[in-house]
DNA sequence: GGGATTTGACCAGC
DNA sequence: GCTGGTCAAATCCC
């Protein structure tokens, strides 16, 4: 089926194309928006309805495809069992000069569908960041044999400049689907750093316990290897309430 | 008007 | 022939 071809890729299901794919399950709890953003830009270029699969999937193609000829992808799709999970699948890196921002610029995410919550303000804070983190689930599988890092990562926590629609609504009420997220391999490096990597690692088990404890969730798949993350010395894992 | 999304059609692999 | 992935014209939104 499609679902194990995924679940053992790294290499395309139809062996055509040999590229390595990575798998994200990012899903938020109690209906609330869930965002993640990995600091690429993506256009949607399709959307398919699969086999077997309540939901439709969508392909995302790196923004900057024709620009500087970046060949990356990704499929979005929206678990059947629970439509609060999405799976995405990464493929190809990103060979634009955009993978290290942390967001597309506030100007463009605006200019998306209006769906998506416009005043950030407050809604960027470490409640939404708690939120976010209480809620998140991230399933990575088959990473251990990846050359690459874990393509999750957890957006800033610098406000609006910065992270401007990282926590603007997943989903929107009009439309079922997002179409503008991301989540990247490279942002990972962005999110956790080399000093601390055992303690990091130790927080994240925190993380997942707090989230198991909290959502009574049975979804803890938290399987990605840390071995090759780092840990951003600036990203505030001692801000009050960011573990509470 | 420009850029992004939608959606039916097309293509290639199995 | 079926299915997944992509293309491209139409449409939408600012």
């Amino acid at each position: 089926t499609n679902a194990s071809c995924k679940m053992f890729s790294d290499f395309d299901c139809r062996k055509t194309t040999p590229r390595w794919t990575d798998q994200v399950r990012v899903s938020t709890d109690n209906g609330l928006e869930g965002h993640h953003d990995d600091g690429f830009s993506w256009r949607k270029y399709g959307q398919k309805d699969i086999l077997g699969a309540k939901y439709p999937r969508s392909y995302y193609r790196c923004s900057y495809r024709n620009t500087q000829n970046c060949s990356a992808t990704k499929q979005v799709q929206r678990s059947d069992e629970d439509p609060t999970v999405f799976e995405i699948t990464y493929r190809e890196t990103h060979s634009c000069a955009h993978g290290n921002q942390s967001v597309p610029p506030p100007e463009k995410q605006e200019k998306k569908r209006k769906n998506t919550n416009n005043n950030c303000q407050q809604q960027q804070s470490q409640q939404a960041l708690f939120n976010f983190h209480n809620s998140l689930r991230v399933n990575t599988e088959d990473l251990d044999n990846k050359e690459m890092v874990s393509p999750f990562s957890f957006p800033s926590t610098n406000g609006c400049t910065k992270s401007e629609g990282s926590f603007s609504p997943f989903i929107s009420p009009a439309t079922p689907e997002p179409t503008h997220y991301s989540l990247s391999p490279f942002q990972m490096n962005n999110f956790v750093g080399v000093q601390n990597l055992q303690h990091l690692e130790s927080d994240f088990t925190d993380i997942i316990s707090a989230n198991t404890s909290a959502t009574n969730s049975p979804i803890v798949d938290l399987d990605f290897s840390l071995d090759q993350v780092e840990l951003d010395p600036d990203f505030p894992f001692d801000s009050p309430g960011f573990f509470s």
